[in-house]
DNA sequence: GATTTATAATTCACCAGTGAAGTAAATTAG
DNA sequence: CTAATTTACTTCACTGGTGAATTATAAATC
């Protein structure tokens, strides 16, 4: 369906890479099905994408706790969301917001008990899913696809740099 | 770094599949890093991805024309938003909107000259990025790779099939 | 040491996308 | 043939996310 478009596009303009297109195409519209697949996964919790994100690294931090900043940085959310995010997290208990001591423009947010507890009752029911998602692949798929993936980053990670220095 | 983050939640909540857990964000963080891409390269002509892939869908098509409920299948598109983009490329003239003679229910959409040979404008330059995010690919690395994404839209549809029904 | 510059976070105004309700035409059922 | 149901699209109110301006603090420069 979307193969057949983009092979008529190719036609009409003959130098576009065509193949590339395609896998470009397929790369962006799975990336939005788990997208769409994880956001209705979280929707019961009140979650949102950009939210368990943002509240999984602060659970996967050996202290629990980061700034603002830095969690922009990982979760590649601009400053003012990652307002928002902490506020709707604090709102509900899952983290604390206090500032720093040392730097006292800094935020300091981090997760609390009753946070750990949540992640740890919302994430086993995901985990089927995800072992659905790779249902069929074999060890050297998995392998092979790690690479290319891996592959495709080291490429956009190239093509990112050239645009902002 | 990611990888960091989820092996230490895999410790922490033992039952999670790392494996597919890792690959599963890999695919969302390249999903964004390619729209953000995409994105950056449509600015200019002043289109965002949904206006880019409605018009280009009425370009691949032989008498250049749709309706906006078959618009929003294929761009995975919800009506109301098809709504707010064909206003956007109706206003640019790219397009025309016009009623149904045999069913005066539905819209009749068609792509102008004029976008037409607006879409011809814009391609070319975005096709060096394209290439570019596969440069170092073999040829057995694209078939690979399509080989494993296909496999993994398959299980994607199969997973999104059992919500619905 | 005062002034400039840089950094961290927030606030505000806006854009893109969604769900629920509304409108209008076509189809089905009684 | 009328009434109920379904289909196609639009409108409205809201959520999530962004860029530009703002505030507060720290670091650099003169």
């Amino acid at each position: 369906m979307m193969d057949e478009g983009i092979d008529r596009v190719g036609q009409l303009v003959p130098q576009m890479p065509v193949a590339e297109a395609r896998m470009c195409r397929l790369m962006l519209m799975l990336g939005a099905t788990i997208d769409r697949e994880l956001e209705a996964k979280l929707k019961p919790n009140k979650l949102n994408h950009s939210e368990f994100l943002t509240l999984m690294i602060l659970y996967s931090r050996p202290d629990g706790s980061s700034t603002p900043g830095e969690l922009c940085e990982f979760t590649t959310q601009g400053a003012t969301n990652m307002t928002r995010i902490a506020n709707a997290l604090v709102k509900r208990a899952l983290i604390t917001r206090g500032s720093s001591k040392e730097d006292r423009r800094r935020v300091l947010i981090r997760i609390t008990p009753a946070g750990r507890r949540f992640v740890q009752k919302m994430l086993p029911p995901m985990f089927p899913q995800v072992g659905a998602m790779f249902g069929g692949f074999s060890a050297g798929d998995m392998r092979q696809f790690d690479r290319l993936l891996r592959k495709l980053a080291a490429n956009l990670d190239q093509l990112g740099e050239q645009r902002l220095p």
